[in-house]
DNA sequence: TTATCTATTATTAGTCC
DNA sequence: TGGACTAATAATAGATA
């Protein structure tokens, strides 16, 4: 069989996707996009950060080692992930 | 006088940037890059987002209304800014 | 500090495994 | 769920205003 020639990036509208397959492809990729962005941003500036990102009110993952952030993300008693 | 071209995006090392100048450039650029990027992370997938950036230890930047992190950028009773 | 400009780098949508 | 692929989109370093 001929394989499928990938067409590349696609431009997409800035709405809720539909499709929930592809929903959470995306949503898996962009928490990691988000973190490493968050990380180079710490790096490259010298700055703190902390991000809680809460996904259908159940899972919470978690960037940045702040008190405060893990005093919440515990408080929710839910599993942490990370990039 | 000609104008001087542009050379485009130029990489750059993933370490504190050592000229204060083009760091606070980076930072301002950064943040609002940071706060785009969640904001769509956040549009796309349907997700809560909250994120808190501690600049010099002085300066708080916030993304989202989650309670947790109104409470939180609060308690540090200093301005507020976003993009 | 922020906005604009531009060539270049970085990210990623869609797809398959 | 998570990695690889690839062309296209998106973000941005550096300079300037």
């Amino acid at each position: 069989m001929m394989p499928i020639k990938s067409e590349g990036r696609q431009k997409i509208q800035m709405a809720r996707m539909e499709k929930a397959s592809n929903l959470l492809v995306t949503f898996s990729k962009r928490r990691c996009g988000l973190f490493i962005y968050a990380s180079e941003f710490s790096i490259l500036c010298g700055v703190e950060i902390a991000i809680i990102v809460f996904f259908s009110g159940k899972k919470v993952f978690s960037f940045g080692h702040h008190q405060y952030v893990e005093m919440i993300v515990d408080s929710f008693f839910t599993k942490k992930q990370s990039c």
